[in-house]
DNA sequence: TCCATTTTGAGAGCTACTCTCATTTCGTGG
DNA sequence: CCACGAAATGAGAGTAGCTCTCAAAATGGA
């Protein structure tokens, strides 16, 4: 969605080529970022306006609307689902579907966690903190739960938007979420990566004895 | 959550005993209700604002919020949870999770839409379409899933707040929600508690056959 | 009928968000 | 190197959801 106008030179030479324009903008982008993280941590989410965030980022009020869509979007800014697609359509076509999304969820909770935990613990505490932004994550989750509506239906041959496909895509989603809130409001103190292995093993096999 | 204060008077003979004010506190509830759905038959739900909501409702914006934390809940207001829970205590203890939750939810099912088909259908249009009530129905299904770990947890014997147990009931509350979303996105063409069946079925067994 | 409590209305105020339009900044082709 | 077209920015006004406060009205019990 993102806009496609990668610089398309001729020159192989040339290439960290975006253009000024587009780097400047990437550069607005984090500053706005960096701000908003910053501002929330000291004066929580609510406390914190559009107009704070502006200044600090040395930027026009406009100019973040112009960036983000909604206050919430600042702070969730999800662009793995591409990748997250990209991953899956990696794995071999005869690995058993169940395998696959351990894998690929393994990795991404990795690559996501690890590389910045700051932000991520961050992320999570705000999800439940602030319902806006929980809100604003469960619409995301949706839209990562269509994507991988096409990916189990390029994988096992089935029609992407069919009810059972759709459902088995969102109690994933549904799960993974819950997930998060869990190993935020016990302080992160988990291994995430083994929370999600614990959720896949539940999704998969259902609570496990007793009476079902 | 909503309140619980049902007239104890001791006398069966005055039955319907509310006191005249708690029945006019309904009674303007429901006249907020009302002119809202109506107005946003009329001319969708963004053009429609609370101050025409209140106008025709006849009591002022103030008396709106008072009765509504928010624009979204005049729609949605679910008081189904507690009962829901009642209904899950009901079942026998030796009936298998699975059943019970069958059970249960297609009784749910049947009072929901039956009752006011319109206005079952009015909802689910919305969730589609308008992302404020989507996210407003999430966050009530989470509650929802809140109350479901409960029932599991006593008829269980686990913890409620374990993960297990959590993700469980969210995925669970994920796909009846999709499931809603399907329902409304196809017109309302189909049987709703049919789709609901198919629904319990995938999250019992996953999805059926191929590639699993 | 009068008093205490509850409910309501009026209004001010805040903030997220939208839209418009003038100004500035950048990339390019002459 | 400059000038021109396009894109990004800023300024400002406007809307609507939502909160808070306080005074007026309605209600129920004594």
């Amino acid at each position: 969605m993102t806009s496609m106008t990668a610089a398309r030179t001729t020159s192989p030479a040339d290439r960290p080529r975006l253009g000024l324009r587009e780097r400047k903008k990437i550069k607005t982008r984090e500053a706005i970022r960096t701000a908003t993280y910053a501002l929330i941590k000291e004066q929580g989410y609510d406390a914190t306006t559009i107009e704070q965030i502006a200044d600090r980022a040395e930027v026009s009020p406009s100019t973040v609307f112009r960036y983000f869509p909604a206050k919430e979007d600042i702070v969730l800014t999800d662009e793995s689902d591409p990748v997250l697609l990209e991953k899956l359509r990696a794995r071999p076509v005869d690995e058993p579907w169940p395998d696959t999304i351990r894998h690929v969820m393994r990795e991404a909770v990795r690559t996501g966690v690890e590389q910045d935990p700051e932000v991520a613990r961050l992320r999570t505490r705000l999800m439940v903190q602030v319902p806006a932004v929980r809100s604003r994550m469960m619409e995301s989750m949706s839209v990562t739960g269509r994507m991988l509506c096409t990916a189990i239906a390029e994988r096992t041959g089935r029609d992407p938007d069919s009810l059972e496909v759709r459902v088995y895509a969102m109690s994933l989603v549904g799960g993974l979420m819950e997930t998060s809130l869990y190993w935020a409001e016990n302080g992160h103190r988990d291994d995430f990566a083994a929370l999600v292995d614990r959720t896949l093993d539940i999704l998969q096999h259902g609570l496990p004895r007793e009476n079902r």
